[in-house]
DNA sequence: CATGCCCATGCAAAAACCGCATCGTTTGAT
DNA sequence: ATCAAACGATGCGGTTTTTGCATGGGCATG
């Protein structure tokens, strides 16, 4: 035998058959409220009262009334009742997918001009879920998508893991970005030969791999050669080189929307149309339940505009 | 039998044991922490899960890992729980008169001085003692006290019901109020027979009754036959109209603190001294559990400071 | 393949809870 | 003053819920 309980918790039952009396201020009609008989709502007012030690409810054979200490534990039990309510409903819209947070990986060129599309599809048309977005490059998502420190990645391919499934998300053509005064600024379209033997800032072959290997097989099947001035692996890095006058670039259309001063964009003519890809890859086990809804928003983003020229 | 329960609410049992094997990740050991066996543990998270219709923890057999519904639910669980705490500490402390809430009523001259002085004994010596304040008239105060209306009343005397416990907790002298170029204001000290036929600013009979009746009496047993010029209840109007040289006024000593351009005071010596009481009535059966600490303030403030003349 | 770890489940005992009947007190009417 | 009605507290037996023990079954490790 233990002697005196030392069990000094309530329990929620006895919080709402406080709240129901107190209300009422009469044990047999708050007992009605609670679905039950009016002695055993007097022991669970009495054991509440036994555990807080503290008398909550003043009972005259002919009133109740509330004790200074009940009245401020009613506005209190109150509150837990409510907050016990809004979390029971937070956690089933979490569990539905309703609402709920995605981890999202981003290379920094999906940053120009997808990643704020989705973000306005989001606030649109799924306001509830949450978006942490990490700007990481290709390499870097595919380990974060294997540990789970992101659900979803948006990255270049080649992406073999069997793990994954996958879905294209963009597929946009190559433009030229040009300096000012550039003479083939007065064309209103480009090939790859118009690179040939002439300056261009090219993509790092580590940093960048995507684009430079990309740029490299492309160049070899027309036939060009153009000179690699330099080498990086951030876009907007390069469009400061290009202002500079140090060479040409050719960079995904989504890189228009950088608006460097004196930097001006033209379509060039490649085979494939469109050779840039952008993939969306996330575990097939991934069980986080704001997935599919975070898919839908992918599906609705598929209808891509077409760019402007400048 | 009533087939499937309907009871779509969880325990604060329930709540403690998943936070537990949260924090814990393992059965075992979380149901020791909960003084029990593994089994009704399990149970009892089973029985969470069911209400809220939600997968809180996934369980492999060698690993336990929160859900992401799991991991908001645990953070609601903990405010729930923190918050049941704290309701149940300050119950506590209501109930045992450490903290609360009196409400006072007070005259409008007991504001000048007294409550001011008493407003910071509060703030030094019993902080989480809330008061209302609630200016009535002594009268008013009397039913207020009756119908629970005020917990404590600071007013003039008689108060000769017997449901009340009272205590003198001022004892003051009273002081001319006179306009500037008054040639009383020459002498250091007056008495009431420098009043004797000359204009007084005098209290009403109903609104200021306790006034009234005292300066009545003091002039009768002096001999001494002032001129009513004007009767109000208001001290402050009193002596706006002093300053505008309509004619003396004897207030209590309190209202020095008012302030009044070109209204100066003089003390002025009566039999008795200090005829201006002030004292604070409460109903004997009021279980205000903060009442005894309130009265202690009253008591510490017994030590009335004697007010310079200006 | 054997072993150990760990959560789930079957089951009987214990505890908690509920409803019914009843008591004691208070209030208001006669 | 007396009586009846209203109301919360309490005693008690039956039912539901919970607990602990024993055990089952999946999964990782050696």
């Amino acid at each position: 035998m233990t002697g005196a309980s030392f069990w000094s918790q309530f329990e929620l039952r006895q919080l709402r058959c406080f709240v129901a009396a107190a209300e009422e201020l009469h044990f047999g009609r708050a007992a009605a409220r609670m679905n039950m008989t009016q002695p055993p709502l007097s022991r669970q007012i009495q054991l509440l009262e036994h555990v807080l030690g503290v008398k909550l409810l003043d009972r005259t054979s002919r009133a109740v009334k509330l004790t200074p200490a009940g009245r401020v534990f009613l506005l209190e039990a109150r509150r837990i009742l409510r907050l016990t309510e809004s979390a029971a409903l937070a956690t089933r819209r979490i569990a539905s997918g309703e609402a709920g947070t995605i981890s999202l990986g981003f290379t920094a060129a999906s940053g120009y001009s997808f990643l704020p599309r989705l973000l306005l599809q989001r606030a649109s048309h799924a306001p509830n879920i949450d978006m942490a977005l990490k700007e990481m490059v290709s390499s870097e998502q595919v380990d974060s998508l294997l540990t789970g420190r992101i659900d979803v990645g948006l990255l270049r391919p080649p992406i073999d893991r069997s793990e994954f499934t996958t879905r294209r998300v963009v597929r946009e053509r190559l433009v030229a970005a040009l300096p000012f005064g550039d003479p083939r600024l007065a064309e209103a379209a480009l090939t790859l030969k118009d690179f040939d033997r002439s300056p261009l800032v090219m993509y790092a072959a580590d940093g960048a791999r995507y684009f430079h290997d990309m740029l490299t097989g492309l160049f070899e099947a027309e036939g060009a050669t153009p000179i690699a001035v330099q080498s990086l692996s951030q876009i907007h890095s390069m469009l400061a080189l290009v202002r500079a006058g140090i060479g040409a670039a050719l960079v995904p259309e989504a890189a228009m929307s950088l608006h460097f001063d004196d930097v001006h964009f033209r379509p060039v003519t490649t085979m494939p149309t469109a050779p840039v890809e952008l993939y969306a890859a996330w575990r097939s086990d991934n069980d986080n339940p704001a997935l599919p809804a975070f898919l839908d928003l992918l599906r609705q983003d598929e209808t891509e505009p077409v760019a402007p020229h400048d």
